[in-house]
DNA sequence: CTAAACCTTAAAGTTCACTCTAAGTCAATA
DNA sequence: TATTGACTTAGAGTGAACTTTAAGGTTTAG
């Protein structure tokens, strides 16, 4: 059993954020103490993991209440679960492609003002030269 | 010369945010016709394509300002340039590297919900067996 | 027992990158 | 000439994902 202090140092996400993701659906049925404090388990962090994983790879905190939503309808949901997985892992994979084509681009300019300041540099010491 | 229509369908950007981009400082110097209008040159474009790699990549507007600001002040700050962009480029390798892993994550996931699956419908393949 | 941590609701504020509206003027094209 | 498209400033609105504040109450750990 955790604390959402522990949850935080755990996940990296604030208290604040914790509790508001509960509101807007993220986690559900996290446990509490007699007096009302929430007691995480270590489902409840390993659910928190693949949150995580797929708020980091750019799913919407809509879209993956959605997911957790289908979660807790049961097994029967399961085979609704792989496909959306799969599908945010498709568009991942091409936006990673897309992000690689425009840093090979980055690349491009990089060697370009590189050899530009070459000439430059040539140039002043040159002048330092003949000056 | 190309009108802000012609460089909004050559670079998806909306003519509204053209205009933002300007006010922004993410663009500098664009011509006028005698009426006021804006006359886009290729150099214009070139330089929007950066641009756009550089925000596609993640750098904020204000970034890119900045370095486009640099351009404006001459040859003098190109090695500064030269390292924004080298910069630039280490923190993108290293998003994508974080972002696969994420992402083996998630495959990880799909896998172990596609064996539960498999398993799940099996269960009620025998049960219609049963009944 | 006390101090720190937790709880609640509700709402306001923040940042980013737009996006849109208004209101009026001016230019270009068919 | 009529209409479409462009221009201006200035400000409001949007959506996502928080973040903060307030205000007051309760619980838990040392």
């Amino acid at each position: 059993m955790y604390s959402i202090q522990d949850v935080s140092k755990k996940t990296g996400l604030s208290a604040h954020t914790l509790r508001y993701y509960e509101k807007e659906g993220l986690i559900s049925g996290v446990e509490r103490s007699q007096g009302g404090f929430r007691q995480y388990t270590d489902e409840d962090l390993e659910a928190l993991g693949l949150i995580c994983c797929l708020k980091n790879t750019g799913m919407s905190l809509q879209e993956i209440a959605e997911f957790v939503r289908l979660t807790y309808q049961g097994d029967y949901t399961l085979k609704e679960r792989v496909e959306l997985l799969r599908q945010h892992r498709e568009n991942v994979v091409q936006r990673m492609a897309e992000m690689q084509r425009y840093l090979d681009k980055v690349t491009w300019k990089i060697n370009f003002f590189s050899e530009k300041l070459r000439a430059y540099e040539e140039q002043q010491a040159s002048r330092k030269d003949a000056g």
